[in-house]
DNA sequence: ATGAAAGCGCTAACAA
DNA sequence: TTGTTAGCGCTTTCAT
């Protein structure tokens, strides 16, 4: 016989799954779990039945009983433009995914773009659906950090580590990249090297700033140090345009991204340097513009996917009970390609 | 008093509410469920209690009687590269959040990323703690479309609207688009207008060619186009070094995305053709290709959000048990810059 | 090794 | 208007 509609086909329950093999409810659920003393016929009979029937447990039933429901939530809280373009935020969710993927847990990206949202993922987290979270950018008292923590909920922050106490966390090592790039610029001959300084109000704007201070040290010039808002090209042009008026003779510059690097090479270009003859420059990221410069640019490669496993198993060893990792560092690779 | 390890203080249920309250489990369950038929004072207690007690409801009791979860599932099942890279499905997941979040539903987008996440995806979805799902590709045979359409599970698919029998989808209207782009490359004087066309194993690829073939009508000249496999700047530059050669006189291109006509124009302008003047160029997606392209590349911008909230819409009109949308084709705006 | 039965926290049908 | 009660589907003692 053929239907034609899809039929809302009452799905089997462990009960019609017990019936069919012959044998208690409880026995189907020693089965399910893996558990011992179950004989050999039983758990035969069971697994004939669960097949038959295309029986699947229901995890909210499941859920209820066991308070715990095997997945975790990666809360994302970025503004709309970064969300849509920073590749990095993929790469943190294949990461995360493939860690807690093959510890079997499910991962449930949820996003918070309003305050109704913001609202409604407090709520959710508290309905027990949630065994643990990453949250990607958490604000200041921001509702959902509050939420996280009255719960207790096994929390791991990535990216901001700022406002959240001592919760654990999981970052880029933005610092000691800043002063790797530092010193080999230094190392390459360069003798004044200068920095355009973006988003100091970040971690990631204020860590690279204090790493390029740390290589230089006692060489260190204030005045080669350009503070610009944004992360963006056009920041990039202006830095360097004040930098390039301030100290003329600067032959090293270390951009806080690849976006300013880019906007500074233009700049450069214009005032009648070369790169990297007369100005070495890198930027950090290792983004699409890296290759698109011309030059094609020495920078920081973010190992975002290495953040999101590294978040994943730090959750995942709250979960066990570990002690916590406290804050962890992702070391980032330096790709030095032609700028310097 | 100050207390320093995070209590694992067991969360209130309706039963405290309702001991708190002087009520029953039964009315402190219609309060929270905004029924009829409460006296303000047995309300305002409830609300007082549940106050005091932070109570939030456990939703995988509720899910267990109600039999639903007030959220969405959206699967993300692409290759790394496009996951990524590809901006258009971040704005699909904030345009379906964003309908969502206004239903009160929560949305959670889920990774299919290996053979693994499939199969425990597959049992995620019959595990009760989804009301429906958005499909972001799907594959043939996919174990993920097969488990959906057995489970009878509400589902929208985007993208890709091959192979998914008579299931609801929404995508854009890439053949209208490709035949406005071409229409207009004529209108505008060209004489023989080509066609990079690529990927046409996939609906968007054929359904560009589809429009520009529709667009040329008795004047389509085969030798005008050229198949490349993929949607990147190499291709690009292949597609349009055989134009070239075949057709010399060629005067107008439409290629199948941004890429594709970055690499093109490269071409074009080491042959010695200038674009517009020479050789008028369109591409498709409207992507950080178009703006960095010189000259910039008029292209087909793709409304990836309305993508998303249209999907949204769709599982929403079905868990209503409203009549089936069928499929969307979302409408493209066309931006023209200077290439064309 | 297995069955019976008690609940997990909530909603909904039924009385009152 | 409200309280009582019976489950939702599963796990987990506690007997046996």
């Amino acid at each position: 016989m053929m239907w034609h509609m899809t039929e809302v086909k009452r799905r089997a329950t462990v009960k019609d799954v017990a019936l069919q093999a012959g044998v208690s409810r409880g026995t189907v659920s020693r089965v399910l779990n893996g558990q011992p003393y179950v004989s050999i016929e039983a758990r035969d009979a069971v697994d004939q039945a669960i097949a038959n029937l295309g029986f699947v447990p229901n995890r909210a039933a499941r859920s209820l009983v066991t308070q715990n429901s095997q997945s975790i939530g990666l809360i994302v809280h970025e503004p709309h433009s970064v969300f849509v373009e920073d590749p990095n935020i993929g790469s943190i969710l294949l990461g995360a995914n493939a860690v807690l993927s093959d510890a079997d847990y499910q991962l449930s990206c949820l996003i918070a773009d309003s305050q109704r949202d913001i609202e409604r993922l407090s709520r959710y987290l508290n309905g027990g659906l949630i065994d643990g979270v990453i949250v990607v950018s958490a604000r200041v008292a921001d509702p959902i950090t509050r939420a996280i923590s009255t719960l207790g909920l096994p929390a791991v922050y990535v990216g901001h580590p700022r406002d959240i106490g001592n919760a654990d966390f999981v970052s880029i090592d933005n610092r000691s990249a800043a002063r790797e790039v530092t010193s080999r610029l230094v190392a390459t001959g360069r003798k004044r090297v200068g920095m355009i300084a973006a988003a100091l109000d970040r971690d990631s704007g204020s860590d690279r700033l204090a790493g390029f201070v740390d290589a230089l040290g006692a060489r260190f010039e204030p005045q080669l140090v350009e503070n610009v808002p944004l992360y963006s090209y056009a920041d990039g042009q202006a830095g360097m345009k004040a930098l390039l008026e301030r100290s003329p003779d600067i032959d090293g510059v270390f951009a806080a991204n690849d976006a300013l690097a880019a906007g500074a090479i233009e700049v450069l270009k214009g005032a009648g340097r070369e790169v990297p003859r007369d100005v070495g420059i890198v930027g950090f990221d290792d983004s699409a513009w890296a290759t698109r410069c011309v030059p094609a640019l020495s920078t920081v490669h973010q190992p975002a996917i290495e953040v999101g496993r590294a978040a994943a198993s730090s959750v995942l060893a709250q979960l066990r009970g570990e002690p916590s990792a406290g804050g962890t560092l992702i070391s980032c690779p330096i790709v030095w390609r032609d700028s310097a």
